[in-house]
Parts: structure tokens; C-alpha cells; sequence
DNA sequence: TGTACATCAGTGAACGCGCGTTCACTGATGTAC
DNA sequence: TGTACATCAGTGAACGCGCGTTCACTGATGTAC
């Protein structure tokens, strides 16, 4: 049996005039702040009239919580399997540097909507980045855990590693999108530098286990 | 002889007014951000008529970046002087987040704009913030040349670290400045997680000098 | 010191414009029988 | 299958409002002599 729900045409439409006005916001959000991205400017993106938009959203901030899902959606899943598939420290690092890359080259609006509203004017959206990634960072706490390097590790510092550890990864994303506006480093000294500190990080790691056990 | 520059009244009073719309702006862009802030607001807050505010900056972009300047420069001072005042590790860590939180305190709306801005809506600012943090980083990269445990490094492994370092800082104010406003963990809870970080990445740092010397 | 003129920070009126929100509506889709 | 009625996504006109920017102005401060 499969598992798309059956749904009339009407719902379809709906649900795709939703979808436009979502990817039309995050084209307009990729040079402004959500806080000064307007209604108005959605719908006529999207070509409906602005009062469509009511039938969607409450406001610009309830389209604004309703983007942070769908934009952390897979870069869960994908550093999961990518840290479960590597158990050596060096590929695990180059594949998620690698990962990471090619996550910013497909998406570059979902993650520059991310990074910029994380700490953007919106309290609804920031609690809700907030929230996606408290999730993420109990997931690679998880995945940590079995790791023999673990041993001896209590969660909360196994979750101050991975906390750490995907602060990395944000700012590398960060970085990339700035260096594919030619605002700073390139993307190949980006991808070098987030390697050296994640080499970093886990050395800390090795040491901070044979330390305290 | 004394440094200040000798000024007319005239003079005197424009800086006064310049002043008071960098005041009132900051205090406009704790609710929201820099892209969505208007002159007309700017002006009303201080009292004078919008036209007034074309007498001092081009426009609000020219503004945030005549902020940034002003919400940077002490915190720079302040922890070249605590990294240099301390060598032992344990104290440098407790000193430079005890630091932060002060910081934070003193100057919550001047750390919530750069916080907000590094990634924000508008390039102008969000480049001047990256140039500000880079000369940051060049001088904690400075500091941390003069140790022992630098013996062996090269300049860029020094600036990768001291970058991860003030990358570790800013986080540090961001989580404050929730804390600040319930929106996360507790200030002793961020205090106690940014020392774990910065103690890890310490430990990285030994380990790193000793294997590849 | 006193006078005549120049400067320029801030004024106030005016402009056209796009904004968010309200309301009664239309007409295709969906449902009951 | 066919008909009568209900639903509701999107329409289009209208509203009051605050925005950024222009312009000629005023009057206190500064300068030259």
C-alpha cells in the first residue's frame, strides 16, 4: 500500500500555491532579513493577489517558522548516515567537509535562510532554528556514543562535543555561502580550514579521553 | 598637552545628534534587524525631523556600518589584555568567559547587533563585521604566538586556531544574550558549556604541538 | 571689541508609493442523496 | 449516473498609514576684517 495520501484536486492546488509562496520567499529572503521581507512581495513573486495569502500563512513570520522545517530536513539525515558509514576520524572528516559542500552548492537559499535568521530579528523563527538544531546535536551525540573513543564519556559532555561540532559545521556553511559570494576565502580554502579545525577538535577529543576516562 | 581636539559649539552639537541616532538605532534593532530599520524611526526616536537624519549618513546602511566600529572596539582590548595578563590555561579560560559575560551585561544591545548582522540582509555591514573579526583574530593569533605550547606552529595553523577560538566567543555572546532573554539554557549553563568547549580545544592544542611539533 | 557676511544643522511642507488588512465576491471542486 | 447544495482558494476594490526623498527655509554659530 503505498503511502501518499489520497487528496482531491483542490487540496493539490492548495498545497502547491503554498509550496511557490515558500520558494518564493526564500528567493527574496537571499538578499534581506525575513523581518523586512513583505507579504505583498510574496504574492506578487508568486503571481496571486496578496489577500491568497491569508489562506496560508497568519503573517510573514508563520511563513517564516514553516521554512526552518523544510530547510534543516535532510542535512540531518545525510551527516547521520555520513558519520555512521566512516568510523576512521579522518574520513569522517573529509566526507562531512565534502557533505557539507555539496549540501550548500544544492541549497543555497534553504542555508542561507538558516544562518542568517538564527540569530535574525524573529523570535518565533530563532526559537524554532533553535529548537531543529538542539535535535541535530542530540543526534550526533547519539552516533558519538558508539565510538570506542567514548568510553567513559557522560552525555552531557558527549553533547558538548556535538554541540561543538555542529556549530562547526553551521559556520562552515556560512563560510561556503560567503565564499560563492566572493566575500572572503575561497571554497577550497573554507573546505581546508574547517578540516584543520575539526582535526583539531578531535585530537581534543582523543586527549580529553585519555585524561579523564 | 591634551588630545582632545579643540571644537566649536556648532560642531560639538552635530556630534551629539550623530551620537544620539547610533544610540537610538541600537536600541531600535534589538526587536529586529538592521534591512527592516527606517530613518523616520531613527529620527523620531531622538527627537529631531527625518530630514535631519540626510546631515549624517547617507542612508541606514551607511549607518550599520558606522556602528559596527563602536560595537566592536572594546571587547578586542579587553581580551588581548586577559589572554596576555594570564599563561596558565584553566585561568585564561575562566578569565576570558567571566570577560564575555561582563561584556555582555555592560553592552547587550552593541553585541546583539554584531551577533545579529555578522549574518544579516545587508553585505556593506556584514563585510565591515568580517573585517573587524579578522583583525580580531590576527591579534589573538598574536598572543597566542608568545606561548610555549606555539613552538612549531606555522601562521596560518596559529590563525585557524585563534579563529576557531574568537568563533567560540561570539557563539559565547549569542548564547548569553539568550539567556539574557529566557530563550535558551541559563547563564551559568552557557558560562559552564563555553569553558568545557574552550578546555577541549585547549587539550586539541597540546596534542597537536606534541605530535606534529 | 564690533560689524558684516558665510556656513550649515536642523526645519517643515509636500510628493508619490507600497504596505498590511478588511470585505463581499466568484466559480471550480467536493459531497449528499 | 444526475442533481442540488456546500465549501473554500483565490479575487479585486478599498482603506488608512508610514515610508524615503526633494526642496526652499531659518537662525544660531563661525570667520574676516
Amino acid at each position: 500500500m503505498s503511502r501518499t495520501t489520497v487528496i482531491g484536486a483542490r487540496e493539490a492546488q492548495k498545497l502547491k500555491t503554498r509550496q511557490a509562496m515558500l520558494d518564493a520567499a526564500l528567493g527574496l529572503l537571499e538578499e534581506q532579513s525575513l523581518s523586512s521581507l513583505g507579504l505583498r512581495e510574496v504574492t506578487r513573486a508568486v503571481g496571486v493577489t496578496p489577500t491568497a495569502f491569508y489562506r496560508h500563512f497568519r503573517d510573514i513570520e508563520d511563513l517564516g517558522v514553516a521554512l526552518v522545517d523544510q530547510a534543516l530536513g535532510n542535512l540531518h539525515t545525510l551527516v547521520r548516515a555520513t558519520l555512521v558509514e566512516h568510523d576512521d576520524a579522518e574520513d569522517r572528516i573529509d566526507h562531512t567537509v565534502a557533505l557539507i559542500e555539496r549540501h550548500v552548492r544544492a541549497h543555497p537559499a534553504h542555508l542561507r535562510f538558516l544562518v542568517r535568521e538564527r540569530h535574525g530579528g524573529v523570535r518565533a523563527v530563532r526559537l524554532a532554528i533553535a529548537a531543529q538544531l538542539d535535535r541535530f546535536v542530540r543526534e550526533v551525540a547519539a552516533v558519538l556514543a558508539l565510538d570506542e573513543e567514548s568510553g567513559g564519556w557522560s552525555e552531557p559532555e558527549l553533547e558538548m562535543l556535538a554541540g561543538l561540532l555542529v556549530d562547526q559545521m553551521v559556520l562552515a556553511v556560512s563560510a561556503f555561502l560567503s565564499a560563492m559570494l566572493d566575500e572572503g576565502p575561497t571554497t577550497a580554502e573554507v573546505a581546508a580550514a574547517t578540516r584543520l579545525r575539526l582535526r583539531l577538535i578531535h585530537l581534543g577529543r582523543e586527549a580529553s579521553g585519555r585524561r579523564a576516562p
